[in-house]
DNA sequence: GCGCCATGCGTACGAGCGTACATATGATGT
DNA sequence: ACATCATATGTACGCTCGTACGCATGGCGC
């Protein structure tokens, strides 16, 4: 009657990490709301007692995705901004994120509107968030002072906001023009 | 045993106005997440039947809260921004809007955000956010150029979100300084 | 080689949920 | 005055959830 073979699970170590990246998929595909013990065991093919052996509770699992997912991002923006030698550089690193960000994955901007949602109501969350916030600006303030940094951060999350809910979603060259006039 | 007095409900015109109103209440203090009916008959003081018998479901409340709630605010918006008479008083308009947005309430700023994740896997309420868009949007077009209205509306929705969710919010300078510097 | 115990597993329980539905009631047209 | 029926109410059902907990198992120190 069990038609899918059961892999020999004993002695699964880094199973805890798994977990975790399942609740990120599990998160993207339906949601906090939709996110429970249950879904994210059978995502990563684990009984669900496996669950409660890992993780004291499920925030405690929301509390690990949302910030492997925030640390992910920021790696990513490091990274481009960090390899950027001058701030002309640093404006197509910045142009590029986006539209990357934007084209590439509406998986990682539901994970980030997700992050902000959950973060009102629990101060764990919230200070992964701010973590992460100020994460992103000090890799802006690399290459732009203070304010020109918090004005561009600012305007590089409405851009993706917007263009991501919108029906009719910005072109690169719409996000190029935005950002070049704000530093203009 | 029945220690609050039980005001008589029979015959209670507008009923439903007021368990949509009572519906935005919970969502933006519990979220959609902990937004059921038994909370928002309770918070509108009436028996719990009475969300069965006045609407289908309980995706059909969230649908009329968000929108009730995206037209109030877009009527704000229009409103202020068509009384202004040249664009510098529609610059002023916009800057005013988002510092009491900011200043004033939390609240409708949660209730946006909640939106937006909703909208995310409902259709219907992407259809509303879709709709508020376009009203924010072309009340901009009164007094600037298309991309300008865009643009702007985008700079908008990061400003106010960034700084909701900083540690330290943007101040009304902060604001005009960053609205300024896109239309400078 | 073997026992111990960290790790993995299955199941059960109580709570809260959306929804259905049988019944009660009073405003209204006559 | 009264019958009607839209409106209002209370309760119950079936389901899913988070979590607890007792049992199984096999890697590892001795």
């Amino acid at each position: 009657m069990n038609g899918t073979a059961r892999r020999p699970r004993r002695h699964d170590p880094g199973r805890r990490d798994r977990l975790v990246d399942a609740a990120i998929a599990v998160i993207a595909e339906r949601g906090v709301a939709g996110t429970t013990h249950r879904e994210i065991a059978r995502a990563a093919d684990v009984p669900l007692g496996s669950m409660t052996y890992h993780f004291a509770s499920l925030d405690e699992v929301l509390a690990e995705a949302f910030t492997r997912h925030a640390s992910s991002v920021a790696d990513v923006f490091d990274e481009r901004l960090g390899a950027a030698p001058d701030r002309d550089a640093a404006v197509e690193a910045v142009i590029s994120l986006v539209a990357d960000d934007l084209l590439g994955s509406a998986h990682d901007l539901v994970l980030t509107v997700e992050l902000y949602v959950a973060a009102a109501r629990n101060p764990a969350l919230k200070a992964v968030t701010q973590a992460w916030m100020g994460r992103s600006r000090r890799a802006l303030e690399r290459h732009f002072d203070a304010t020109t940094a918090r004005e561009l951060d600012a305007l590089i999350e409405g851009l993706v906001l917007h263009s991501a809910l919108s029906t009719d979603p910005m072109t690169p060259e719409q996000i190029r023009h935005a950002i070049h006039r704000l530093l203009r």
